[in-house]
DNA sequence: GGTGCCATGTAACGCGTTACATGATTAT
DNA sequence: ATAATCATGTAACGCGTTACATGGCACC
């Protein structure tokens, strides 16, 4: 549901096209997720059909800009007020992966989560070393510096996740030597930080 | 792409028809997301087509019983193998939320922000509730606690970001007065462990 | 005269959701 | 009897992706 509503949010600052909004749009969010230009297309046209937009005359360049109607700015007005709640979310694979890996009888459980944590790891490296080279955001890059801000924040508490469950894995299904009574260093590290106790403000 | 890898790995451990497996799947993720009785059946029908699975003759109770084949389990496999990649995960709706509310010129951002801080300090909190009811991993509930230790982990990533969201929006639109020089116990605190810095194991 | 960018679309397909329909068995 | 659960499906639709097709225009 981000691109109709991201469109909408485009359109509310001025007319636009299709093609022009899909340079908007990856330009607001960074290219992070680079936007298919078909779907702009078929996107507006379901707009337009749900009044959410309508489309103006095609100008002498052949380019038609579309303009959100009154309606469309009700739907992006609760679109920016409703929060995003968990079912809103779609599955996260990774966390399926994992549960149903941990249950798989022959699967050698801590080399998928050893893999994964890997990969996280380069990708936190690659999205640390975009940040550094893009500094201090500026009114109009502040957008796209938040969105990587995410991608960092996310890929590291998918590497403590994933340490967490290394941990867990390893005390359930016992590596090697079982009752070692070895001081393991992740028993009680859970959530070091609980912001469950702040006030909520 | 997660239901059909999970239905196959379920399958995996042993036949199962369509009811039995929407019950495993949601016993195995907590029933978090809760899965769709049609798509199984749906889902079920193009593993076959595609030769990943095989239908049993229906039991005298009309149940259908499906089989992994030799293909399905070779799916299977590089599914646990590869990681998950950024490519492979869906945009994420609130960063493209906030993002696009960061550029729109006439909304309050900070109130957009402040809406999702308790929506998610909320869950946060439920979360932590159903982890203080069902503590001490067994075996077979190990697999939905680690997801439910994954959503914690997300909200809680969620939370800081939303944190330094404040902050960064603050910063670059000055709140009421512009330089008053106060004390921005935001503005450096950014990703306080890097686990960047760690070594790749 | 190509190559590449601007600009607009269509087609086919998979994933996912909601809603609807149909029967059998089980419990109250 | 009837309500709930077991069990299997279909229909319609939206979102999302890849691929393909079409033209204009600029640059070399």
């Amino acid at each position: 549901m981000s691109i109709p509503h991201g469109l909408l949010a485009l359109l509310d600052q001025r007319p636009m096209y299709g093609y022009q909004l899909r340079a908007e749009f990856e330009r607001a969010t960074g290219a992070t997720w680079p936007l298919n230009i078909g779907q702009v297309y078929t996107t507006l046209t379901r707009l337009e059909r749900d009044g959410q937009v309508v489309g103006q005359a095609t100008d002498e360049e052949g380019r038609q800009r579309y303009e959100i109607t009154a309606v469309g700015r009700e739907t992006l007005r609760t679109w920016f007020t409703d929060p995003v709640t968990l079912g809103d979310r779609p599955r996260d694979e990774l966390a399926i992966k994992l549960a149903l890996a941990a249950l798989s009888p022959g699967l050698d459980v801590q080399a998928v989560v050893q893999n994964q944590r890997v990969a996280t790891m380069q990708r936190l490296q690659e999205l640390t070393r975009l940040k550094r080279d893009a500094p201090t955001p500026s009114a109009e890059d502040l957008a796209w510096t938040l969105v990587l801000d995410n991608l960092r924040y996310m890929a590291e508490a998918e590497l403590r996740w994933l340490d967490h469950c290394e941990g867990a894995l390893a005390r359930v299904r016992p590596p090697t030597a079982p009752p070692t009574s070895d001081p393991d260093p992740d028993a009680a590290s859970d959530l070091a930080t609980d912001p469950t106790q702040e006030s909520l403000r």
